[in-house]
RNA sequence: GUGGGUGUAGCUCAGGUGGUUAGAGCACCAGAUUGUGGCUCUGGGGGCCGUGGGUUCAAGUCCCAUCAUCCACCCCA
C-alpha cells in the first residue's frame, strides 16, 4: 500500500520523462507556429464552476470528480477538464480587453474518478486549445488543422477526423423532440443504456456501439436534418475552410460530445493505433462564457489525451529521440581519491560538458562497465602516474583509442573530441 | 457503476492430479583481469508465492472472501 501509487495513477519514470517532455515542445511548438500563447491555471477550482460550467446531470461532473471540502469548508474540486478554468480565468483577468479573439493552450494533469483501463487513468495529462471571442468558421477549421498538425508532426498517420455539428440551442432542441418522437413507439427495444439517454441526452442514443441499437434507429432523424439555417450554413463553411486546406474528414452524424456545454461545431479525432478510441476532442462553446458570469462571446476549443497519443505513437512503432547521455564519464584508479575525480567533474561541468563519475568506490574495471551503460562518449582516467605528473588519460569509449593529455588542457581536448564525434 | 482475465524475485515467467530447504532467463553486485567497458565463465545478494480466512497430517497448488491490476462496457482525452 505505502508503495504502490493510488489506483489509477502512475509514475512518469526518468525514460518516459524524456518523451514527455518531447511531446511538450512539440505541442509549445505547433502552437507558436499558429499563434496560441501558454495559460496556466490552478489544478483545483470551486466545485461550482464545473457545476455551471461542464454541466451538473453530465457523467463528468455527476459521478467523475474529486470534489472535497477544504480546511475552511470551501467545496474544491481537481479540475476534471481545461475547458473551464481557462474561461474563468479569462473573465476573472478582463482578457476580453486584449486583442480579438484571444488564442491560449494548455498542458497539464487533469482528474477523474473512472474505472482505470487501457488509455484511461484517473490522473492524465491533456494539451488543449481555446480560441474566445470569434465564431467566425475558419477559427473551427484551425482548430481541428492545429491538432491534426501536431499529431502529424509526432509521425502519427493512423487517424481520422470525425465532425459533426450539434446545433444551437434551439435548433438542438427541435432536434432531440424530432428524434424523441420518431422513437418512441421502438424504446422498449433498446438496451437500457440507450432507454436513460432517451430522457437524458436523446441525440447520444445515435451513437451506441450496440448493434441492435444502431439498426433501430435507421433512418431516423438526425441533427445534421434539422439544423436552422444560419448553423447550417455555419457547418457548410467549416467543411468548406477544412477542405480548401486539403483535409480529409468524415461527417459523422451520430457524433455527440458528452459535455453540456457544446453547440455547433463537435469533432473528434481518432485513433486506428488504439481500436478507433478518441485521441482528441473538441468543439465550439458559444455560450459558455455567458453561462459563467461573462459576457456573450463565443469561444472553441479540443483537448489532446498526452497518455493517448503516447499510447498510439507505442503502437505505431514511433520512437521519441533518446535520452542525452552523458558526454563524459571520469573515473579513478589506484589511490586516487574520489574526490580528485569530483574535482574534475565539476570543472568540466561548469565549462559547460554534462560530466558524471562513480559514487561508490568501485573498482576501474567496475567504474568502466558504468559509464558504458549511462552511454558516456568519452572516460577520463586519473590514475596515480598521471597525476604526479599533471596528466590524465582520455578514452574513446566507441573506439577504444586513448592519449595522455596534461591536465590543464584536459577540458580542451574532450569539448574539441566531442565536436568531432 | 456492470462484466471477464490475472496476481510467484526489480522485470518476463516456470512450478501435471496438494508432499521436504520455491526455480529459470534478464537485471543488479563481485571475481576471473591487484589500472581498462561491451563478449564469456564463476560466484553472490535478493521471495510474508497480493492479503485474510477455510479444508487437510501437509497449501504456491484446492475453496471462500478481500485488495490490487489488466481488458471490455458506461463515459471520455
Amino acid at each position: 500500500m505505502l508503495t504502490k501509487a493510488p489506483r489509477g495513477t502512475k509514475d512518469i519514470l526518468p525514460a518516459e520523462a524524456e518523451r514527455w517532455k518531447y511531446l511538450e515542445k512539440q505541442a509549445a511548438e505547433v502552437c507558436r507556429l499558429f499563434g496560441y500563447a501558454e495559460i496556466r491555471t490552478p489544478v483545483f477550482e470551486h466545485t461550482e464552476l464545473f457545476l455551471r460550467g461542464v454541466g451538473e446531470v453530465t457523467d463528468i461532473v455527476a459521478k467523475e470528480m474529486y470534489t472535497f471540502k477544504d480546511r475552511g469548508g470551501r467545496s474544491v474540486t481537481l479540475r476534471p477538464e481545461g475547458t473551464a478554468p481557462v474561461v474563468r480565468a479569462f473573465l476573472e483577468h478582463g482578457l476580453a480587453a486584449e486583442a480579438q479573439p484571444l488564442k491560449v493552450y494548455y498542458l497539464g494533469p487533469m482528474f477523474r474518478y473512472d474505472r482505470p483501463q487501457a488509455g484511461r487513468y484517473r490522473q492524465f495529462h491533456q494539451f488543449g486549445v481555446e480560441v474566445f471571442g470569434s465564431g467566425d468558421p475558419t477559427v473551427d477549421a484551425e482548430v481541428m488543422v492545429l491538432a491534426l498538425t501536431f499529431l502529424r508532426r509526432l509521425g502519427l498517420t493512423g487517424f481520422s477526423l470525425h465532425i459533426n455539428s450539434v446545433g444551437c440551442p434551439a435548433c438542438r432542441e427541435a432536434a432531440r423532440n424530432c428524434l424523441r418522437e420518431h422513437l418512441a413507439a421502438s424504446l422498449g427495444q433498446f438496451c437500457p443504456d440507450c432507454v436513460e439517454r432517451y430522457d437524458k441526452n436523446p441525440l447520444r442514443i445515435m451513437d451506441c456501439k450496440l448493434e441492435r441499437c444502431r439498426e433501430l434507429t435507421e433512418g431516423a432523424p438526425v441533427m445534421l436534418d434539422n439544423l436552422c439555417p444560419p448553423c447550417a450554413e455555419h457547418f457548410r463553411e467549416v467543411r468548406e475552410a477544412l477542405t480548401a486546406l486539403g483535409e480529409q474528414y468524415v461527417v459523422d452524424s451520430r457524433l455527440v460530445r458528452g459535455l453540456d456545454y457544446y453547440t455547433r461545431t463537435a469533432f473528434e479525432i481518432v485513433s486506428a493505433d488504439l481500436s478507433s478510441q478518441s485521441i482528441c476532442g473538441g468543439g465550439r462553446y458559444d455560450h459558455l462564457l455567458k453561462q459563467i458570469g461573462g459576457p456573450d462571446l463565443p469561444g472553441i476549443g479540443f483537448a489532446v489525451g498526452m497518455e493517448r497519443t503516447l499510447l498510439a505513437m507505442e503502437a505505431a512503432g514511433i520512437a521519441p529521440p533518446a535520452a542525452g547521455k552523458p558526454e563524459v564519464f571520469v573515473a579513478t584508479a589506484g589511490s586516487v581519491p574520489g574526490r580528485e575525480a569530483l574535482k574534475t567533474v565539476m570543472e568540466l561541468r561548469l565549462s559547460g560538458l554534462s560530466a558524471d563519475k562513480d559514487y561508490l568506490g568501485r573498482g576501474l574495471r567496475a567504474q568502466l562497465k558504468a559509464a558504458d551503460r549511462k552511454g558516456a562518449k568519452l572516460l577520463v582516467i586519473l590514475g596515480d602516474e598521471e597525476l604526479s605528473r599533471g596528466q590524465a588519460v582520455v578514452r574513446d569509449m566507441q573506439s577504444g583509442r586513448q592519449e595522455t593529455v596534461p591536465r590543464a588542457e584536459l577540458t580542451e581536448r574532450l569539448a574539441r573530441l566531442l565536436r568531432e564525434c
